[in-house]
RNA sequence: GGCCCCGUCGUCUAGCGGCCCAGGACGCCGCCCUCUCAAGGCGGUAGCGCGGGUUCAAAUCCCGUCGGGGCUACCA
């Protein structure tokens, strides 16, 4: 595909709250485009509402980006040609910008309140609801001054043209709004303060944006923004109009948009359950785009490769994260064993683990074992955990303990006891050959019931790692420690 | 209310006039592997919102209708 001039988009999210998954998905498009047309990506912080806008925010979007590993080529932190990147430190571009516009006769300047604009609708008998009325647009020098004897301060307005206006969405196609349909919008307040739809379009024009990738709540904005620009060009600020693209959003229950309510809109916790950047981004991308019609487990690299905007669909897609974490477990499949460990330490801290360097060489044994029935590192981590627990500290799920640890599970773990205690090798093969003759041929009980005592006892929970090869791992002496733990608590349920 | 967008299995999607009595994935159900939970393998379930056109032929094009969603601030 060609393209005229060098591709440049951007990723201006306003710093208000925690990282949504829509707004990630965004930048992963932008990236994404970017990448494959070997463009360049401008991050931009629109930090214009100061009692929204928070520092920690800031950093909060950072750290998305670093952990994600979309980088960008020019903007905050990075610098670049069209700096500053933060609007907050733009004030004097807008202001520039605004006095042209105003000059230029683009602008003017509005008195009228919300209330005189309903009262004249409902006079007239029209929906109140319908927006301003442009009724300020050819106020004589009389009435402004009038106005202001009164002591009010005008907001600034943009004369929309009164002509359709028409652009090719590249997700949706053509899309046009009948004249007179939007009303003239405010672009900077009364005190001068610049507005975003004043200041997104500007910083857009003059830092040489060539396609907008944005999502879909900002369709119905874009026939003021393209009004803005050919405004802008008319005074002498960017070349007009670029290539936009409306992604589909991204919703939750119900087809609504995803609300920062909803705990799977938040970025950091899906990377708290242990989602992989590999994984997370290759979900995030299937919201709206597709690599091939059989295939849905794919890289970055990959996806740069072939993505291609006008190929993303125009649906709403739902955040399905049972979907996300098959995807996610794909990914961590494919990781070397080695680094599967390694990504998997940081989730045994939060299980309050820290791992001696004994037990480093521990885990690195023991990760494989659960590598491939882990869907996030959490689950791997809880999975591993008893391994790392001394005696002391060890207590198993009371759950799965009230359920396996009763009564019934006494004789059990007596002569699992009895038999893996006289055992000569502590080998993953004898204790399976020791448990077998002791339980099933011993005990004459069936697996499910031989075993499930035995594995509770040992890794605290119904789901773990293999069992014999945990044994194994863990050790004769804890192994008979935890069994005799589980006989008392067997007891003490009878 | 007005403007705009969207409408293929429960969910995400492939499909851009014949290859489709619709393919993949997740989910769900079942079976198999296992003298261990899980994982894995295999199979199954389920969809073109509706009504008109256009055409030899429509999931694909057009119109209408119904449904869903977004926007409608001196927030971004």
């Amino acid at each position: 595909m060609s393209t005229p001039a060098q591709v440049r988009v951007r990723f201006s999210p306003s710093p208000t709250g925690i990282p949504h998954v829509g707004l990630i998905r965004t930048a992963l498009f932008n990236w994404a485009h970017a990448r494959h047309h070997g463009g360049t990506l401008v991050f931009r912080i629109e930090d214009t509402d100061a009692s929204r806008d928070s520092a920690e925010s800031y950093q909060a979007l950072l750290d998305a980006l670093n952990w994600l590993g979309l980088d960008w080529d020019e903007g905050v932190e990075k610098g670049g040609p069209h700096g500053p990147y933060r609007q907050s430190e733009r004030g004097e571009i807008y202001a520039d910008a605004l006095r042209r516009l105003i000059e230029g006769g683009e602008v003017y300047e509005s008195f009228s309140s919300g209330e005189e604009i309903e009262a004249r609708h409902r006079a007239a008998g029209r929906d109140p609801k319908l927006g301003y009325d442009n009724a300020d647009r050819d106020l004589t020098d009389e009435q402004k001054a009038a106005f202001r004897a009164e002591g009010r301060s005008p907001v600034y307005r943009l004369r929309m043209p009164d002509s359709d206006i028409t652009f090719t969405d590249r997700v949706r196609g053509e899309i046009t709004f009948r004249a007179g349909q939007v009303p003239d919008f405010v672009l900077a307040r009364g005190d001068g303060t610049p507005l975003y739809p004043l200041t997104n379009p500007v910083d857009d024009a003059l830092m040489e944006i060539t396609h907008v990738l944005r999502g879909e709540d900002l369709l119905a904005s874009t026939p003021r923004q393209i009004a803005l620009l050919q405004a802008l060009q008319r005074v002498g600020i960017g070349n007009g109009p670029f290539v936009y693209a409306h992604l589909p959003l991204v919703t939750g229950e119900g087809n609504r948009k995803l609300s920062k309510r909803d705990p799977e809109s938040n970025l950091f916790h899906h990377r708290d359950r242990g989602f992989v950047p590999e994984g997370l981004l290759n979900y995030l991308a299937l919201l709206g785009w597709s690599i091939a019609d059989d295939r849905d487990v794919f890289g970055l690299d990959e996806m740069v490769a072939a993505f291609d905007v006008s190929r993303v669909s125009g649906n709403a897609a739902r955040f399905d994260v049972k979907k996300a974490e098959a995807i996610n477990a794909a990914h961590l499949r494919l990781l070397a064993p080695d680094d599967f460990a390694a990504r998997v330490v940081p989730y045994l801290a939060a299980e309050g683990i820290e791992l001696t360097a004994d037990q480093r060489d521990l885990l690195a044994a023991a990760a494989p074992l659960v590598q491939e029935r882990s869907q996030v590192l959490s689950d791997a981590a809880r999975m591993l955990a008893f391994l790392f627990r001394d005696e002391e500290s060890f207590t198993p799920d009371a759950d799965a303990a009230g359920k396996n640890l009763n009564a019934d599970a006494e004789p059990v773990l007596d002569a699992a006891v009895a038999g893996l205690t006289e055992l000569p090798e502590w080998t993953a093969q004898a204790i399976e050959e020791s448990l077998k003759s002791s339980l099933v041929d011993g005990l004459g009980l069936k697996p499910r019931k031989a075993f499930a005592p035995v594995r509770v006892a040992i890794s605290g929970r119904t789901v773990s790692p293999p069992l014999y090869e945990s044994m194994e791992l863990l050790g004769r002496e804890r192994s008979l420690a935890r069994l005799g733990a589980g006989v008392r608590h067997s007891r003490g349920m009878g």
